[in-house]
DNA sequence: AAACATATTAGACAAGTGTATAATATAAAA
DNA sequence: TTTTATATTATACACTTGTCTAATATGTTT
């Protein structure tokens, strides 16, 4: 859980698409409906990235006659993790009080999203 | 502050080191001092980055002689704050509530940093 | 003015990313 | 069992990013 292979952009949108669905696996045609449409992809382009993602170990598929199926490998909460830990680290030393102070600092429309923070604050430590 | 070109990672690097200096214009000699040196970059490869970062309008510069002087012209919050605003969007559904209990609902070693929070909270609103 | 030192520029290149076309399987229909 | 339809594979290609070597300028010494 350190080494953090952080996606490029559109295989991190394949994987998103691949934690939401309920079931697995799912197959290639599933995806273009819920991503590569959405993105004006083609089916190959998609595969390309689906291709890209078990070389990296993120998923693994199965060939199932003239389909195949995928299943992701990685888990959600894990990654997205990872992923917010570096860019903390990154882009607010580490902080996350330094990057509320960017994001807020200047006291406009805060109130809803601090509030929110607030409240589970309290509630849940 | 809408249009966020996010920089690649050199060339934010970079940029720190150009937000982070007293004095303005500095040359490359003391960005390779700086991140460069650091970084092991020969200064060539400094200035590549120098350029491109030029081209993207982030800075700017002037030849003096046979060095170079660069001036940042993108402003450093600014420019956290739109790639934080994004990376929100993107990995926490534009949410600060959910990205925090991403972060911490395991509820171990929070503490520090929730209790920081809290307090930025209570005494900025 | 020649030679030297050094900063910058030009250009190159490999790896990674986004994307697609053409070729190849393979199931289904005729 | 041909033909047809469709999913997958094999490639390819342009751009971006990280990095550098070789070439060129320009200031400083001699």
């Amino acid at each position: 859980m350190d080494n953090i292979r952080k996606l490029p952009d559109a295989e991190f949108d394949v994987m998103v698409a691949l934690w939401n669905c309920k079931v697995s696996p799912v197959n290639t045609a599933y995806l273009m409906e819920n991503v590569g449409k959405h993105k004006g992809w083609k089916a190959p382009t998609l595969i390309s990235f689906l291709t890209r993602l078990e070389e990296k170990g993120f998923i693994h598929s199965e060939k199932n006659g003239k389909e195949r199926q995928y299943y992701a490998d990685a888990v959600k909460d894990e990654y997205i993790k990872c992923v917010t830990l570096d860019f903390i680290e990154r882009y607010h030393c580490g902080s996350l009080v330094k990057m509320i102070d960017t994001l807020y600092s200047d006291k406009e429309n805060s109130s809803d999203e601090l509030d929110e923070v607030k409240k589970w604050i309290q509630q849940s430590y």
